[in-house]
DNA sequence: ATATTTCTTGCGGGTTCCCGCAGGATCGCT
DNA sequence: AGCGATCCTGCGGGAACCCGCAAGAAATAT
């Protein structure tokens, strides 16, 4: 069995490799790329059912990768091995997991013996996999009123990339009217009060909460950032001129 | 002699632990903490002339760390480690270096020759050591008009926090017209161009700049925040009642 | 099928923001 | 002292934003 292997931070491969050569001795062969773009070529083979991604790399990142390759490849199996137990990576990454495939997610200062569990269930059994201290964290934010839709986070982000009411309402197709309340929905769980009134601006204020509770963070909004210039070419050519 | 790291992550503290003992003999005992309000702590006893501090790390930050530790002992040498070259951590870190101190910074990615020499460098000869690559990134972003003065950090800091035109006026004692008028020079420097007339919001838009072009980043506005939360706190007060 | 909740959209007005204009203040230079 | 260059500040108006109100559409419940 082939593995890959996607990891930029040199000790982390390092540790992995050791890991998997002792923990997966069924795996016959591991290649080591460094970077996102390189992983996703290298996956465009077919020649690995299993990989390994980290998801804080420079340039194209490990949701974006991982995009990739199961658009070429819909049933490889992707263990995620992350610093950070971010909002905006699990639901990159649960907007484009495919039915038949299976992934894991699993923080970098997880015990090796979870990490070797985790090996083992998702690359050799197929199960699905999050790590605990993920899924209690999720569980954490989205409980009462205070988890956002999916339209609100795409509301969200718009709004985190910059764009006007009007740009969100265009982008997205609905009414001006109907992106300010979505705003107003996310401005409340976001827990964006009026509390110091004429001080804080709730738009930025709303982006600030959204970064400091790992809501959203910058690998996203990066990752956003293309394809919202993407759209504003369409736009533009398709708005006449 | 003494020497402290504080580095969260476990395998770059073995590496660094590692190459220390390697390439300088002269240190007698490493004590080694991961966390950054733990190594301010343990360098309060005056113990360790010389420190080496990762800038990322949960809690508190190597920012805020250093600052703790040059308050109470100037003279520490504090070697900072980081996977970025983040123009925040260099202003805050410009800001708060002692007159009769020296410090370095380098890369988790540089060679290991590098970070031998800036290591002998900074904490036994006490000069100031920028890593090149990080010397560069600075260099190429602060050339033409593109760089920020201080007062223009300040402005962007309060904005990327979510305050109001009002409320930057208040905290930094100005007029709103001048509050305005940074955030002109701050949209411009930024290039928040009117580029997509009525689609884009320019307040929001610079965060998103600030952001990618790494001259704001999450972590500094997490320590801003406790600094803003600070200052409500004295301003209500302040404000009778 | 009817009732109830939720979502969407338009209208309108009070705020905040963006920014041109113009009078002063400050600083550096000669 | 004189004289630009830069910065600070107030004024004013047009645009964008925040949001209550209310009617219709759509999804859910009973």
């Amino acid at each position: 069995m082939k593995l890959l292997i996607v990891e930029d931070d040199a000790f982390h491969a390092q540790f992995m490799l050791d890991t998997i050569a002792r923990a997966l001795p069924e795996v016959s062969e591991i290649t080591h790329v460094a970077d996102g773009a390189e992983g996703a070529a290298e996956a465009a083979s077919g020649r690995y059912p299993a990989v390994v991604l980290d998801l804080q790399m420079p340039g194209r990142n490990g949701v974006e990768a991982a995009r990739a390759i199961w658009a070429g490849h819909p049933a490889t199996r992707i263990l995620f091995w992350s610093n950070y137990a971010d909002e905006a990576y699990l639901r990159g990454i649960s907007r484009i997991v495919p039915e038949d495939s299976a992934y894991g997610y699993v923080l970098k200062t997880a015990a090796t013996g979870r990490l070797e569990l985790a090996l083992r269930a998702v690359l050799l059994e197929g199960q699905i996999v999050v790590d605990q201290e993920v899924h209690r964290f999720q569980q954490r934010v989205r409980t009462p009123r205070s988890a956002l839709s999916e339209g609100e986070f795409e509301v969200l982000l718009d709004l985190a990339l910059g764009l006007t009411d009007k740009g969100i309402a265009d982008r997205r197709a609905m009414s001006l009217r109907s992106v300010q309340n979505r705003l107003l929905s996310i401005y409340e769980k976001l827990g964006v009060e009026g509390e110091d009134a004429g001080l804080v601006n709730k738009r930025t204020r709303a982006i600030n909460r959204a970064l400091l509770t790992r809501t959203l963070n910058v690998e996203t909004l990066r990752s956003a950032e293309r394809d919202l210039e993407k759209w504003f070419a369409d736009h533009r050519v398709g708005s006449g001129f």
